[in-house]
DNA sequence: CGAACCCTTGACTTAATTCAACAACCGTGG
DNA sequence: CCACGGTTGTTGAATTAAGTCAAGGGTTCG
């Protein structure tokens, strides 16, 4: 399934005509990034809204000393500049995990399929501020919670993410992460998510073999960290079997 | 000056017909807030867009002990709820710095006002590419930088930010921030965020007494932390005796 | 003039980093 | 099929940036 659709229809009810406009823009041109290159880099003009298709990403900031410190994840569905037809050019980088399918649209053209419906352009906007409150509760995560409950906030959300995709099932998801991107993604080192990692295996929340994730009791993690799906703005999706926190 | 105005211009050059739309808008009720209270808080409806017309506040989120974090600072000009036609709740508070006086528009009123004009729909779609850099950055910041560098960065940004609407002269200007409130917005604690003012002072590059910050050095101060303005996308202003960094 | 705040300082503790070595895993090519 | 090199995961010991606790000194404001 089109995984723009999936998520949108997470925001609002999509109609028909919703439906087909969206299948259209992702008939456009498609382009293919291998693992470890990058779809754009800081400082580069923006040609096209681009929609992941397939695999995943993330946007990233290299600091002087060559660290790179990554600031959102992007999944299938997710757009990597709906602000095409504004912004000049990019404030950070985004990076292919996996390889990478994405399609290319115009941002004339995204901006008109937009506008063609009331619903298409409140999906948007649903859109924008869960890209906002992700940020703003990525920021919290990294500023205060302390390693064990950072790492357990991410995936928590990655989990809810992919769950409303319908790319996690039974508190299972597949995934390119590896520890070191975790760290890269937390702010700590990997020798410590490492650590943290089997803290959660023995405490009976995590499994994670290779390229599969299962959180064996998604309430108890939610509740270890404080992870709450509010800031994702999915008013018409609820994760099955997990409670609505506060 | 109407702040909204002087912000806006940063971004894009408004016309007589913009001007006064925007002064139309700040013409609405207006409120006033005491210092340490709250604009709104997490889990409320959203009733109005809000524009900050004097005062400081913040975007904050408590955690389940009690700390608090802030996840960014709201000067004259900004809004509170942008989105407030398609997010039903709050999903973090926003505090009082100082008081407070904010003009409260109907999310409605507000939406045809944008609608009305191509440059301030054109303005608006900047300060969320605006606001959406500044909350990468801010993660980017707490996430990967030390405390002296995290510091720095929020001094430099505050700067710009300021300058942008006249607040800030001579690397000068006006604030009502502590070291406890820093220390909340950076994540470290107060007495932490003590010692690396202490070491800003040695090194010459902050003056901070009482109400007033002064940065001798703006670029200095800038190259210590790798700040760059790109992530403000304001192509219409540059920081007087200040580099445009990379 | 007193009471909140806020700033400052020192001694001690702790979470996380660093460094280093090694084991497990992966895809690739011989 | 196995050998190989590179990446990733794991562990331990030493180090460090930042936190904690506690006390005292300044400001500001009613």
């Amino acid at each position: 399934m089109n995984p723009l659709k999936a998520k949108f229809s997470r925001y609002v009810a999509l109609e028909r005509q919703d439906s087909d406009l969206l299948d259209g823009l992702l008939r456009a041109d498609a382009r293919l990034v291998p693992p470890g290159g990058d779809l754009i880099r800081e400082g580069e003009p923006i040609h096209f809204v681009k929609v992941i298709t397939d695999g995943w990403a993330c946007r990233y900031k290299l600091l002087a000393d060559g660290r790179r410190q990554i600031v959102a994840f992007l999944l299938p569905g997710d757009m990597c500049n709906p602000d095409a037809l504004v912004v000049d050019e990019m404030d950070h980088s985004i990076g292919a995990i996996t390889e990478m399918y994405c399609a290319l649209i115009q941002p004339d053209v995204f901006d008109r399929a937009c506008l063609a419906s009331t619903r298409l352009r409140q999906a948007m906007a649903f859109d924008a501020c869960s890209m906002l409150g992700m940020q703003r509760e990525w920021t919290l995560n990294v500023g205060a919670r302390p390693a064990l409950e950072r790492i357990a906030h991410m995936l928590c959300e990655l989990h809810y993410r992919l769950a409303a995709i319908g790319l996690a099932v039974d508190g299972t998801f597949a995934t390119p992460l590896t520890q070191i991107i975790m760290a890269e993604a937390a702010g700590i080192t990997s020798v410590h998510v490492n650590r943290v990692v089997q803290d959660l295996r023995a405490r009976g929340l995590l499994l994670w073999h290779g390229r599969s994730i299962t959180l064996p009791d998604p309430d108890a993690l939610a509740q270890l960290c404080g992870f709450s799906p509010r800031h994702l703005h999915m008013p018409r999706f609820a994760l099955p079997g997990t409670q609505v926190g506060v």
